[in-house]
RNA sequence: GGGCGAUUAACUCAGCGGGAGAGUGCCUCCUUUACACGGAGGAAGUCGGGGGUUCGAAUCCCUCAUCGCCCACCA
């Protein structure tokens, strides 16, 4: 056993620790017939990512679950994986490329892909490795990869199920295009943001002047889409426009001739009550398109530059192209004014570049048919969001689901599993590759494009267990228990896993979904690499520890949305980790003589800190059960700091110095105590506790290697003691108020004062028992309890517990300074007590307030006109 | 346009129906043999404003204000 250094270094202990659980093989997920596993899948971070507050937080949270079910004895899994993250990796490989001034296109599908596994091999793990830094037990034995070979089958045996049940369809309709990335996505991968934009309003000339009018103003905030207008529309009850609808316009600039239709979405109230129709470029265009049978005109590619169709203009950025189709409309005329207008534009999720409404090829999942059972397991309770509110935005999402657009044209990814034939047309989803045709034997070409990364995701739970085969794993431990992530992926990921799980799985993934907190900066603003507004968990293991970073993050833990990063916290974790470390040493410094027996509360201390033990196990449990992490870690921090230390360890020294069986007795409590604080404490900061507790003495020859495998406390309540908690409390009370009056006076440590306690009562009995706890906390050489003490002449003066307390202190009592303090107390206490009268003179109260409430309250007011009196008194006698 | 969250000590936050709490910071004293990443003592708050319910409200309801987040195809 090597010698405790005076300060905690975290990493002397980390690094060796993390090998020993690794060699002692704790983290492998064990299977025993007959038992109710504990299983979480991790949410799988991106092989593009680095840990972040966010992963720092998530793992922190399932760590804990999990390291105390371990310990509990039950078979217990964290599955571990990452997810191949479609756009993200397969634009780190082309920003590769393109640093050799190449494109994916120069190389090929085939090569590419290739390069998207090199990189994969290569940076991977990085995240896998953070998380081994944070002391993460997941079972890294048996990693996961969402391109996994048995995974890629998964993936595509869900497509062709979803495709012979005629729920995944190809269709022609406008969905949200990324020019940048080159691909389509869905309807949640869109972030809207307010922008300033402008409302430009442009004359439409009639091509034949209709009752007295020549022209149509209609109004738009995307000019240049005018190009593929091909109707314009008023609503059929707007008077105004009455007599130009199946009238026909020519369109600016082009010349092209369109016509004038009624259509009811038109909202006459907005601009002037008549709108451009551009079908193939805005999705509600597109529908009064098709109401009316309107040609829909693609004027963009898949760079978001004009096609030929827009003649003169052809070959523009889409934003240069509003640029020259404003200048010249403005120099025609046809530019009747321009407004500042506010409204929202989407932008990928991946990249920001502002996102076009494209008509194009797709396929899309019905969704309604999955997401009425994913709705009812909720309502059933047989799943259940934490905090219970996101219940309502689940609901809201899913009762409003929309088909899900989820071919991407990308080449990195889950390849669409389907097969075009060249000879016959016939289109053939297949699990297995097809080479020719199973209709007419005919060449065949699979659709080049790859599924959206989250349709892979959402079967996780599953398909990392084995699924569609009938594993052992698969059926050990489906239905997992947990799922933990952030509020932001509810929809993308979270519902879309019950939804598959259910439909595919034939059960919930999990039973309980935490979302927790969004960690921001201290400002409040979203952490970002890009914008250097983050914090890197790695730095502040480095200058924390994991533990500290850990239980830092676990206080900062509680309902609320949001965190705002508060470094303080992740500081004082660390000083806790230090106290926890001198507060063992101190306990190991003390062992000569030690024989192990069990602890026993013989001493009002000892029953006192084996009660509050109890006490603190109960609130772990409880806590730990809600999944309230902030106040679990708050009750174990006050609990080992402000009554293990502060009183405890004080109250046993004595006892240590004593020798013999007090000697002994108080040995037995203090590695007790300490052993199973730090039980409770290890799922939260699993390196010191595990590098303390193998440190600590024991008989039993059973004992496990590790922290981690040993048991979680049971039966701690069977020491729980109101009436040692009580005379505690006296004891406390009464140093602390001797304390005062030394710091008043500024007397030196060694410096020790005699005490006078005019007590009587259980207060004058327990007293007199702890007066040795009394004179060695408190500094104090000869203490006299006696009902009928008198004031010395000149003593400092105080009311503690009821007790009145002199203080002989010849020649320093500053009597002005006395009499100052006292009136203050005073008065506080009697408005204490006015308050506390009138409480218990309204009839109300005490008619209708709870029996013990008012009980409460009526001995409080005798104890508080005690204290009124008890001050009263000595402020006489200072006179 | 809907929905959610926040507003408590200088800062970051707990508490969510019966005596206003913590951490950090601040002030005083202390290198006392577990710990100065410490010990002892202290100062500091009309719990965002206004109504209401209740014997009793930081806590429940309504309303207003400010900040933040999500959802929503009004050009």
């Amino acid at each position: 056993m090597s010698e405790m250094p005076k300060a905690y270094d975290p990493g002397a202990v980390e690094g060796a620790m993390f090998s020993s659980w690794l060699s002692g093989g704790y983290f492998a997920g064990r299977m025993a017939e007959g038992t109710d596993p504990y299983c979480i899948v991790i949410p799988p971070p991106n092989v593009t990512g680095s840990l972040h507050m966010g992963h720092a937080l998530n793992n922190t949270i399932q760590d804990v679950l999990v390291r105390r079910q371990r310990m509990t004895g039950r078979p217990t899994r964290w599955v571990v994986g990452t997810d191949h993250a479609g756009i993200a990796t397969q634009n780190k490989v082309e920003q590769k490329l393109a640093k050799q001034g190449l494109s994916r296109y120069d190389v090929g599908r085939e090569k590419f892909v290739e390069l998207c596994w090199a990189w994969r091999h290569e940076h991977g793990s990085t995240i896998v490795g953070q998380l081994k830094a944070m002391g993460c037990s997941c079972d890294y034995a048996d990693e996961r990869f969402t391109m996994d070979p048995g995974y890629q089958r998964a993936v595509r045996e869900v497509f062709v199920k979803l495709f012979d049940e005629g729920l995944v369809y190809k269709g022609k309709r406008i969905i949200n295009w990324c020019p940048r990335c080159s691909t389509a996505l869905s309807d949640i991968e869109v972030e809207h943001e307010d922008v300033d934009a402008k409302l430009w309003y442009v004359r439409y000339p009639l091509k034949e002047p209709v009752a007295g009018r020549d022209h149509v103003v209609v109004a738009t905030t995307r000019p240049e889409t005018m190009l593929g207008d091909t109707c314009v529309a008023v609503n059929p009850a707007d008077d105004r426009y009455k007599d130009v609808v199946g009238a026909t316009v020519v369109l600016p600039l082009l010349g092209r001739e369109i016509p004038v239709v009624a259509d009811e979405y038109v909202d006459p109230a907005f601009g002037t009550g008549a709108v451009k129709v551009t079908p193939a470029h805005d999705p509600n265009d597109f529908e009064i398109g098709e109401r009316h049978g309107c040609a829909k005109i693609n004027i963009f590619d898949a760079d978001a530059r004009t096609t030929a169709e827009t003649g003169p203009y052809e070959g523009l950025d889409r934003f240069e192209a509003r640029k020259r189709v404003v200048e010249d409309l403005e120099k025609q005329g046809l530019l009747v004014k321009v407004d500042e207008h506010m409204h929202a534009v989407g932008h990928c999720y991946r990249c920001h570049t502002v996102v076009e409404p494209w008509l194009s090829d797709q396929w899309f999942v019905d969704m309604k048919p999955l997401a009425k059972p994913a709705i009812d397991v909720v309502r059933e309770g047989k799943v259940r969001f934490h905090p219970q509110r996101w219940t309502g935005v689940y609901y809201d999402w899913m009762e409003n689901i929309r088909d899900w657009c989820v071919s991407r044209q990308l080449w990195w990814g889950h390849q669409i599993p389907v097969y075009y034939c060249d000879a016959c047309g016939e289109m053939t989803a297949s699990v297995d590759h097809l080479d020719v045709c199973p209709r007419c034997g005919g060449s065949v070409r699979q659709d080049p494009d790859v599924l959206d990364t989250w349709f892979s995701s959402a079967l996780w739970p599953f398909a990392t267990l084995g699924w569609p085969d009938s594993t052992p794993e698969l059926a050990y431990y489906y239905p997992t228990e947990v799922l933990s992530t952030a509020r932001d992926i509810i929809f993308l990921w979270v519902s879309r896993m019950i939804m598959q799980g259910l439909r595919f799985a034939g059960d919930i993934p999990f039973s309980d979904v935490i979302i927790h907190p969004t960690v921001f900066n201290a400002e409040g603003k979203r952490m970002s690499k890009s914008l250097g507004t983050g914090v890197d968990p790695l730095d502040l293991m480095e200058k924390y520890g994991a533990d500290g970073m850990r239980f830092g993050l676990m206080l900062q833990t509680t309902g609320s949305q949001d965190i705002k990063f508060a470094e303080e916290k992740l500081l004082s974790s660390r000083n806790f980790a230090n106290k926890i470390w001198n507060a063992s040493r101190f306990v190991l410094m003390n062992l000569d003589g030690y024989v192990a027996g069990p602890p026993a509360p013989d001493t009002v201390a000892d029953a006192w800190i084996l009660s509050r033990l109890g006490a603190l196990a109960d609130a772990v449990e409880a806590g730990l059960d809600a999944y309230e992490f902030g106040e679990v870690a708050r009750a174990l921090y006050d609990f080992f700091w402000s009554e293990f230390c502060d009183w405890y360890i004080e109250l046993a020294k004595g006892r240590l110095a004593a020798g013999g069986s007090a000697r002994l007795a108080a040995q037995r409590n203090l590695v007790f105590v300490l052993d199973s604080a730090l039980r409770l404490l290890h799922p939260m900061m699993p390196f010191i506790t595990d590098d303390i507790w193998r440190r600590l003495p024991s008989s039993d020859p059973e004992r496990a290697e590790s922290l981690m495998a040993a048991a979680w406390p049971t039966g701690l309540e069977r020491f729980r003691n109101p009436d040692a908690e009580a005379s505690v409390a006296i004891v406390q009370e009464v140093v602390t108020a001797v304390r005062a009056v030394r710091a008043r006076y500024q007397l030196a440590p060694r410096a020790k004062v005699d005490v006078f306690a005019k007590a009587s009562g259980a207060e004058a009995v327990v007293l007199e028992g702890e007066a040795d706890h009394v004179r060695a906390l408190a500094g104090v050489d000869v203490l006299v309890i006696d009902t009928k003490a008198v004031k010395p002449a000149h003593a400092a003066v105080a009311v503690a517990a009821g007790v009145e307390l002199f203080v002989p202190l010849a020649g320093l009592v500053d009597f002005e300074k006395e009499r100052g303090r006292v009136a203050k107390e005073l008065d506080a206490a009697r408005a204490d007590l006015d308050k506390l009268t009138r409480k218990l003179g309204n009839p109300g109260f005490l008619a209708k307030a709870a029996a013990e409430v008012v009980e409460k309250d009526r001995n409080r007011s005798s104890e508080l006109q005690a204290t009124v009196t008890k001050l009263t008194a000595q402020l006489a006698e200072l006179e």
